[in-house]
DNA sequence: TTGAAAGCGCTAACAT
DNA sequence: ATGTTAGCGCTTTCAA
């Protein structure tokens, strides 16, 4: 079936060249070494011809390093992280490097992909997740020697870098936006999955927000679900069907459930933001998109994942790492509170 | 920094062991070889002791194999594509492989990434695009060894099998619901992007739904965008700003362009049911949680992504490859048509 | 029950 | 300007 795939040996052969020349031409230091052009051409014909590549696993074993770059996220399908990533990427490839995405849908998954990642996979790790509140877990990744960078979740500060969105301040922007049009029964849904930084930090800037306007915090205006539209709509019904008296406006972890919360609160005959106010968190199209707009808090998320990617490469690279980066994010005025224009 | 990761040699040492040993005990040989029970304690309690794991290049070099398997798709973000994925790595992991994303964004990308993954760096690869029609690209991947299943998109028939959903029939259903609804004048949002399969498939299951009622095709009623929220707005309001009379009813290419043709029409005053009927295609949650929930034609996408990593799977395991699969779709009348459960 | 040895395919330092 | 050689770290057959 599969007749053994062509080596260097091969292709020095069919060229006439030692297994070096080889070697030498296709990394592109075959002019540094003062080999012909002609030898150049014919290596390179040859290589063609059988459809040589080097083996990536011999390759990366001499070479000490695989030039890719794994991306670790448990939020494959939200387009929060297709922005996020595409950008990551397109930093990585302009750098000569490949990446690799891997899925961790749970916190378990996501430590046994980190613990198999140390073993030389990949050169460097962005990671996208809790890992960082995983006790030893990073310091297994370095001590491998391989590169690492957090985003959005620091832990408690650990080894590795961490470039994140400023989320509390975010979730105090939401929240006054609130506030300031009106509402003192304000909701919040949350992510009942990551006990970790983004869940806090977006709690924290509503609290903050709230004690500003001397609003005491009441629990039950609190609600958590799973992160996605499902878990919104849940999570909304859940808050509307508590004894007392009914929130009017609604801050959400993120777009995407908020949109499901919008959905929700239509299935309940409340009308956004006419009965009820929304907020969303992150900026993704899907709010663009929904009906009415939703007004969110914006995150630079073409920055996040450039700024990330570069901290990684820059270790790889031995330049100095970045400093923990924290990026402002900005209040995105749509139609989900009304008082945004043309209301 | 980092100083040069523990080796098998290493653990031998300090078990005392050869480095044979360690490495029959660490697969999981150990007692097929008859290595006393102490002997194994002491070469894993090492191994532990150092944080050894073999490393993945050396080991693949050898080995021949990575035990990874790569999943290549353009739909990061998609809802749709996150499903099948899931179901693939489950499938995936039950078998003891580790899965990859790799995100090709153009068809360029695709290319390019496809012909960067045939130097080995996965045993196989589940390609989610239009890999099949790039003459030869394929046969590169399968003179490397490396197993191959294409989802969706089976080009012309090529070497690799093809895992897909019958998109003909979902166009046939899509468009036939909305004639029965008494619609004449049916609109089609297609995705720019693709010149594959998926695009003609649907295409093909409208005009022949069409002409199953004996109404012509008329190709100033299809409008393309590209495969997101915002392509769908875009196109459905090239569509309704035309010349001729209105189309009163939409079959969008998946959920998500219909969501963005959903909140075109309701920026242009139209309101759906009411005024325009809208189907999609994919039966992801974000037209559950759409407003009004969107009637759409639903994919098996659990079998998509778990046959496909069978598949894959199974020609890497010597298994008779299985053939080439077409999986029913069904219409998921929803509320976004009028005519459905409790409008 | 254990150890020795060969070699996967590649790269890069060194010798010619 | 070209070829030779050593060895990356691991696995596995074979001999003891």
């Amino acid at each position: 079936m599969a007749p053994r795939p062509a080596t260097g040996r091969h292709v020095a052969e069919l060229a006439g060249v030692s297994r070096s020349a080889v070697s030498l031409v296709l990394s592109g230091a075959g002019g540094q070494h003062g080999l012909s052009q002609a030898t150049q051409d014919r290596v390179r014909s040859a290589a063609r011809v059988l459809g040589y590549t080097p083996d990536h696993a011999a390759s990366s074993l001499r070479r000490r390093r695989t030039d890719t770059i794994t991306f670790v996220t448990a939020e494959l399908g939200n387009r929060y992280f297709a922005d996020v990533l595409a950008a990551a990427e397109d930093a990585a490839h302009a750098r000569g490097y490949a990446v690799n995405i891997v899925s961790a849908r749970t916190r378990r998954d996501e430590a046994d992909a980190i613990r198999r990642l140390c073993n030389g996979a990949a050169d460097g790790l962005i990671i996208h997740g809790a890992a960082a509140r995983v006790p030893g877990l990073l310091d297994q990744v370095l001590a491998r020697g391989i590169a690492c960078v957090l985003l959005q979740d620091p832990g408690t500060g650990g080894p590795a870098p961490c470039v994140r969105a400023d989320i509390e301040a975010g979730g105090v922007l939401a929240t006054r936006h609130l506030l300031q049009l009106g509402h003192r029964r304000i909701a919040h849904v949350t992510d009942q999955r990551m006990a970790g930084q983004a869940v806090n930090e977006r709690l924290q800037g509503y609290r903050h927000a709230l004690a500003g306007a001397a609003i005491p915090f009441d629990p039950a205006l609190v609600a958590a679900g799973e992160n996605s539209p499902a878990g919104g709509a849940a999570a909304l019904r859940s808050l509307m069907a508590g004894p007392g008296p009914r929130p009017t406006a609604v801050f959400a972890f993120n777009d995407q459930m908020a949109f499901g919360a919008m959905h929700a609160l239509a299935s309940l005959g409340l009308r956004v933001p006419r009965d009820v106010a929304l907020v969303g968190f992150d900026g993704t199209d899907l709010g663009a998109y929904a009906t009415p707009a939703l007004t969110t808090i914006d995150h630079p998320r073409q920055d996040l994942g450039r700024l990330a990617a570069d901290a990684v490469l820059d270790q790889l690279q031995g330049r100095a790492a970045l400093p923990d980066r924290v990026l402002p994010v900005r209040l995105l005025v749509r139609r989900s509170c009304g008082g945004g224009p043309a209301t």
